[in-house]
DNA sequence: ACCAAAATTTTACGCGCGGAAACTTTTTAA
DNA sequence: TTAAAAAGTTTCCGCGCGTAAAATTTTGGT
């Protein structure tokens, strides 16, 4: 019992099975018969032995780990799915490792390079977006099973699983007509992310085809700190010429979460109800939209259907499954509070 | 020039320095001479070669690994100390990875379980505070240095740096009594992180200096949602009695957002100025509270001197420095905003 | 009880690198 | 110039485990 178990060896002698059995229990605790995986789970117990990642690694064809990138940390919402996302990675038996770019090129092609030398049996990463170095991700992409998610790239990756962001106009757009005036849409100029596009796409259709006139309003500003880029846009216009609509769309709830700042300021009020002077919608259901004042009306994503999608899809991938569908987008739901 | 160099024997005959040399040269850039220094690194860069992370890690009896793990990364609070940090390891060579306990104890467990196995160089850890497995986490820093930061837990690691959070009601305390009524104290009833009792004592130091009584406001809940726990107890407790003064400072910025959510919902207006009714103010400087409405007064921590401490403290361990103070305070600065 | 299939054991090798020992070459300092 | 110190080379072993092949044992169905 005093034994001092310091290898895979000691651990075999001690358990009194064989270490080639132990070794493919390790690595698959179904390919060994009930009674041995008894045995050695009892051994387990008894001696609290765990393999050397290391030396397994090394020799293992493939390893258990999974790279999770994500652009931002910082920002509530990719935290929320990668948190998610991880839970699904260990519950799957796999070892995620969380990376942020933190919303610089230069870090997501670091990570990329310094994940290489971790041979990930799979990659699950939201790009940056416009800023990222698409030729290398899709370099890596043909060496590790890797699954998109948030932000597309064409043709890169088993798959990708986002919002329908389009759609997302289209439900909001419908819903602030049928209580109020038709919408502006708020966003910044050279979005980092093609999400925005697909937004703006969206609220013009929508626009349309209700009949109206979209009318976007862009704002200048770089970067990932969309509060302060919402704020400064916010001010500027409703100092200068002010929204073409009393209500504006914004193209998502961090922006929208800086111009009700920038309203504030102005002691212009927010909200749907008479005294109100303009209304303001966003897109994420971002977990800090709920506490605005006035709460955020939003279309919120489906981050259990996101993540859900990107895990299973890598990990059905990585067991020999056939992927099914390059790109599933997952429907939004409106978010009624009081802002809009 | 086509040579496929799989192994550091096949870069060694490549660039024609023996392998030990090469191998002296990745532990340590600095322990070959400098002519043999520049003729690897030219030879690095013809053959992009790297060398395997397992092997090496399996053989050194020290890894470049760093274990960094916060208790929340939904908090960009942590997020943002987290990338502090973490940009820090890499400027000194070593390999961060970043773990979340997700204010969970048991996932704070799993993680140091799943760290040993990484045989990290150190470990750089927040802890959950009250919920934390104490003896876990004192058993894991007797194997690997540690140092802690953010909450404090005593007798355990190298060192402990973090906010002076006494010094925070002090601070804080004195401005509010200097521009207006004297402050009652809002905070969760069962805080799950110290730092909160610190604040709570340091507030009552500064009332009782000042002459004033202090009142303590506790609101119930748990876990790490501090927004909706302050919107929630704020409501109630304006729906009864009221605070005892017009005058609220709370434990924290989450707290504070959540509080100004509910006095937004119930039409009290929130700031310094005279057609407001009640003063608010938090402690952290959290990334959005400059965007609340009115925008938060507050303390603020100073990131960069946090993991600045955590970061060299660790290092200059490793390298042999005696630890000069186990625990080392730094003080805020009163952000001045509209709230208070 | 018998036999084929499945699981386990035995034996052996290799992965890529760290690191020690003994030796040779280059650098440094007097 | 010269000897000592420093750095590099050669040679070798070991780390802990994956994995293949052949031999052996166990299992499940008849």
């Amino acid at each position: 019992m005093e034994t001092k178990i310091r290898n895979m060896e000691d651990f075999a002698k001690a358990s009194g099975i064989s270490r080639p059995t132990i070794s493919k229990y390790f690595n698959d605790p179904n390919a060994v018969r009930n009674t041995t995986r008894e045995r050695i789970e009892q051994a387990l117990e008894t001696y609290d032995y765990r393999p050397n990642i290391f030396a397994m690694n090394q020799n293992r064809k493939l390893t258990r780990n999974i790279g999770v990138v994500v652009p931002s940390l910082a920002d509530p919402f990719f935290a929320e799915i990668a948190r998610n996302v991880e839970r699904r990675c260990i519950d799957a038996g796999y070892q995620p490792t969380l990376y942020s770019a933190h919303g610089n090129r230069d870090q997501e092609v670091e990570i990329l390079d310094s994940l290489r030398s971790l041979k990930p049996a799979g990659l699950l990463i939201a790009p940056l977006g416009r800023n990222s170095d698409k030729a290398m991700i899709e370099k890596f992409s043909q060496k590790v099973p890797t699954v998109l998610f948030d932000s597309y790239l064409p043709d890169i990756g088993l798959s990708f699983g986002g919002s329908d962001n389009f759609q997302f106009g289209r439900l909001i757009v419908d819903y602030l007509c049928r209580t109020g005036t038709p919408p502006c849409f708020f966003e910044m100029q050279n979005p980092a992310n093609p999400n925005a596009n697909k937004r703006r796409q969206g609220y013009i259709a929508a626009m349309e085809a209700l009949g109206h006139a979209p009318q976007v309003v862009s704002v200048t500003g770089e970067g990932w700190n969309f509060e302060e880029i919402g704020r400064n846009g916010g001010l500027e216009v409703i100092d200068s010429d002010g929204f073409p609509s009393d209500t504006v769309l914004c193209s998502n709830d961090r922006l929208a979460i800086g111009l009700i700042s920038a309203c504030f300021a102005r002691k212009i009020p927010v909200g749907f109800e008479e005294d109100s002077a303009i209304r303001i919608a966003g897109m994420d259901d971002h977990p800090f939209s709920r506490f605005t004042c006035p709460p955020l009306t939003t279309i919120s994503q489906d981050y259990e259907a996101i993540s859900k999608h990107a895990v299973e899809t890598l990990f059905g991938n990585l067991e020999g499954d056939e992927i099914t569908d390059k790109v599933v987008l997952f429907e939004g739901n409106l978010i009624m509070r009081k802002s809009a």
